[in-house]
DNA sequence: CACTCAACCAAGCAAGTGCTTGGTAGGGTA
DNA sequence: TACCCTACCAAGCACTTGCTTGGTTGAGTG
């Protein structure tokens, strides 16, 4: 009887169902937004009853709490792995820019959930860590970008606040079209990415 | 008695009671969401109950559906106004970029809307348009970078494609982090960004 | 003065929403 | 055999949501 298996249920074997339910809700909560996807939605494709989420689950609102912590806890542990690094700065903030356009590959859809919810959740005080994600994100960006033209690696006259601003928005906002198994790798994303913003795209005739 | 005024009220004077109302729903669609985002939360905002808001408006579908149109008309006229313009392909460029930034201004919440609901809303048939803007938009960037690669104003190295996604990207989502009377103006974040586009991060050693 | 009309109110319906409750099936274990 | 535990079902409650309906008010207009 128990046959009725909506869509994505059976991908991955050795998860627990528990971990089954939340990558399904994830790739809905990512495709339709949060406040937009019913726990009927999330049941539906899992093949049982709405009711039943709550077996495993105390709310609809802790799934993508598990969500959002298990993911930035992941993130930002790559984020110590840069700044303790001994490289320099430039390698460094490469490694950053190159780090995003692989977590959209691996964890895309966390990833989409926290660009387009951060903003609401965070007026919740449960999810009062979002922001000061924000924060620590933007210090280890600010830090990088510092370091750089301190050591005359980047140019002296950059708004290292409005720097910060565009390439995060880049490299986060490419959620929105990277699809993996697409026409490009992340590794050719990110090398084009970071042939632009270093050197730009205007044609430097003092090398010609 | 009609003295309860939620809110954003009585804020533009000449306009009629409609364009009002329409304000009041473009800036909450812009800040919480379409669909986030209740008839009755409309209503508050303008000082009126729910139900009044239907002898205006159709519907709150039609609300988002008269914003989007008119936002995408004006824009496109400025679109064309660049086009058509005899500018070599790198001023062009720099106006077309420009524009974005000026637009996030002047129509901060059409902006918003746009950027967050196209996805969602595109999927209704009312809402086709919005992915022929898209395509449009597209035409148009791309049309331009093409032209200054031929014209060897830009590097002849660049991916158009992905080109054209990080520039509009960070043109666009800037909306999320913008604020008109704040610290920057449009022009200021607009030259810092095309010094950056053009020229890169990186300081150019071989100049020094 | 009779009439019109834009703007609104008061009340409520039908559908959808998150979540609860009491129960069941079936595999493992003492 | 008796027990337990995980994973689920069936039914439904309380609330929210978009929208409808019939009526009221007050500023005009002939």
């Amino acid at each position: 009887m128990p046959e009725q298996a909506g869509g994505a249920a059976a991908s991955t074997a050795g998860a627990s169902r528990r971990e089954e339910l939340l990558r399904i809700a994830a790739d809905l909560f990512a495709t339709k937004g949060f406040r937009n996807t019913t726990v009927r939605d999330i049941a539906d494709a899992a093949g049982i009853l709405s009711g039943s989420l709550y077996h495993h689950f105390d709310s609809k609102e802790s799934m993508v709490d598990e969500l959002m912590r298990t993911f930035q806890a992941e993130l930002f542990a790559a984020y110590d792995d840069i700044l303790a690094s001994p490289d320099d700065a430039r390698s460094k903030l490469e490694r950053a820019v190159r780090l995003s356009f692989e977590t959209i590959e691996r964890r895309g859809a966390e990833v989409a959930i926290f660009q387009n919810e951060a903003a609401t959740l965070g007026q919740l005080e449960r999810f009062g860590y979002l922001a000061e994600r924000n924060r620590q994100s933007r210090d280890v960006w600010v830090s990088l970008l510092t370091e750089g033209v301190e050591t005359g690696a980047l140019r002296a006259d950059l708004d290292i606040t409005l720097t910060y601003r565009f390439i995060r928005d880049t490299v986060w906002v490419a959620v929105r079209w990277y699809r993996p198994g697409g026409p490009h790798t992340t590794t050719a994303v990110a090398d084009q990415y970071l042939t632009i913003l270093l050197d730009g795209i205007a044609k430097d005739h003092d090398h010609a």
